[in-house]
DNA sequence: ATATTTTTTGCAAAAGTGTCGCAATTTGTA
DNA sequence: TACAAATTGCGACACTTTTGCAAAAAATAT
């Protein structure tokens, strides 16, 4: 099942329509992994940008995208459905995006601590900020 | 020694003034909890939003104030030196921000799966998303 | 295929957010 | 108390995000 499918099958599930603005926001998600608002709204230029803010916050809700904090700005990209869940660690010198191993043990932890304040888990975001092993060697 | 004597203490190494926006702005942080910036500015009311916006910018940049991502606002909430580290889970039904037990396991986890990318941790951020557990019943 | 119904869009307007330069005020210091 | 330096408030501006509503597009039934 294509990513396309997938997507497809989301909205229908919702009965909701396969509109050409919707597609286009989609496309952009999945042409660039991830972007701001600003650069989505720029990637559908053809469409309203009432309308990309409205599909950001519809497919947002339905789970096609997520919303990732990066420092005070937040990204968007395709969510799990669509791609690995994961996170990175930024290198605060020389900026790069390390992506880190999957790890259980810690997802486990994260829903016994939400468990913990009766808090239902749909998702999670971790942002870990230092300094990569090239940067700690060349300093 | 006092919050208050921390603050200023603060201040004073950065040879900065303790004037009154600076003061309302430490103040309105220290009986709310955590605040989003416009919740911020309503709390500073005697004073110009401007210097709240820059009060705030500037005691991120000294550590007195750390900026919290929930989804696609950020909440503001005073550093380590005057509240222990935690994290947060955000309701996206009600939007309510929850403070979660401390978790060494769990900070120690964090190190390690770092360190098997040879990264080296200075902060961190953990964002969890759901419902919370009012919000769970009545729906 | 076409008509009908429902959903979604584009538009235009408005509210909200964050930033900036600069004169006036407040603060720290002598 | 007076002076110099730091900070504020004001006003303006540039974005960003939200909203109501008539028009258009999409789904559904004929």
């Amino acid at each position: 099942m294509s990513s396309q499918d997938i997507f497809e099958k989301s909205l229908r599930t919702h009965k909701l329509s396969l509109t050409q603005p919707r597609q286009a926001v989609f496309d952009a998600l999945q042409h660039h992994k991830s972007l701001t608002m600003s650069e989505l709204v720029k990637s559908c230029e053809n469409f309203d940008r009432a309308s990309v803010y409205r599909t950001a916050e519809l497919f947002e809700k339905l789970g096609i995208v997520v919303r990732i904090p990066t420092g005070w700005k937040y990204r968007l990209e395709l969510g799990e459905a669509f791609l690995e869940h994961h996170h990175h660690a930024t290198c605060s010198t020389c900026g790069a995006s390390i992506a880190l191993p999957e790890d259980p043990a810690l997802e486990k932890r994260l829903r016994e601590l939400a468990a913990r304040r009766d808090f239902t888990l749909t998702t999670h975001q971790i942002e870990l900020t230092g300094t990569c092993a090239g940067c700690a060697t060349n300093s």
